[in-house]
DNA sequence: TATTGTTATACTCTATAACTATA
DNA sequence: TATAGTTATAGAGTATAACAATA
């Protein structure tokens, strides 16, 4: 039988939200098991990665608004998984770092991620995993470039 | 120069999610240039496509829960857009159908929120377009298959 | 008993405006 | 004046528990 969603369904926009809400209800599971949210576990990989990151780098590399990151940075620092130390040269900026903890948790909860995210797309042949990441990664750029130009 | 968020974009999820998050923000103009919100219009969609649908079949086809639809039809009833009307065979049962208006003003939305949808999808070939909705589509189904076993 | 629609509620993510302290 | 971080706030989407009417 003709499932009810049937002209929604040609839209690519459509079956990305569905895909995505539903994989991301996973991810959720994975990351509160480790104590974290999406945006905490995406926060923490930066700061492990880049050591002395300020939070309007991570804001931009991660498209998230400042005053939202607030919170975020606010609970991994509550956790001791980063610190926050005043920058030298500019008593604006906080340097932030990951601890000792907070590198832990991360390899751990990175593998934990990694697994979930290879079983989800494990039904796909290597080609297709591919293409899959280079088409998201175009719809992406496409989205930011029409940001960029108004509408067109 | 190597992008922050290089290990994270290794991730199908976190493209996904990064990909899916800038394209709504897109369709989400859309939507409320014809005054309608993204779920607001998917409803719209099927109430147009199957009159005398119920709340019930709505939530199983959007994967929306029964509680969060009941703002969604009343919105689109208090804008003109759907009707509702008793079962006659069931009282507990509205029978929801789209107004003439209701009707023209999906078709008019349709036509805008495809032409976006195109336009997200024109740097892809056919192929390419064709393989994104397919992964997508097993993506979607692979975490509706971990949902109902658990973890695995 | 079970189901349909509903109310109440709460949590998360997201977005904007405006403040403070520094530069 | 511009920027970094912050506060306050508001809008969506999403989740569960519990209720009334009906089956």
């Amino acid at each position: 039988m003709k499932p009810l969603d049937t002209t929604l369904r040609a839209l690519a926009g459509y079956r990305l939200q569905r895909a995505t809400g539903i994989a991301m209800l996973h991810f959720k599971d994975v990351f509160s098991a480790h104590g974290l949210r999406r945006t905490t576990f995406s926060c923490l990989s930066l700061i492990v990665e880049t050591p002395g990151l300020r939070q309007s780098q991570i804001g931009k590399a991660l498209a998230i608004e400042r005053p939202n990151l607030v919170s975020v940075i606010e609970d991994l620092h509550n956790q001791g998984l980063i610190s926050k130390t005043v920058c030298p040269t500019d008593r604006r900026v906080f340097e932030l770092r990951a601890t000792e903890k907070g590198r832990g948790l991360y390899q751990t909860a990175l593998a934990a991620v990694q697994d979930l995210d290879n079983d989800l797309i494990d039904g796909l042949s290597k080609d297709e995993q591919d293409h899959l990441l280079s088409a998201l990664q175009k719809i992406e750029q496409k989205a930011i470039a029409r940001e960029r130009n108004g509408s067109g």
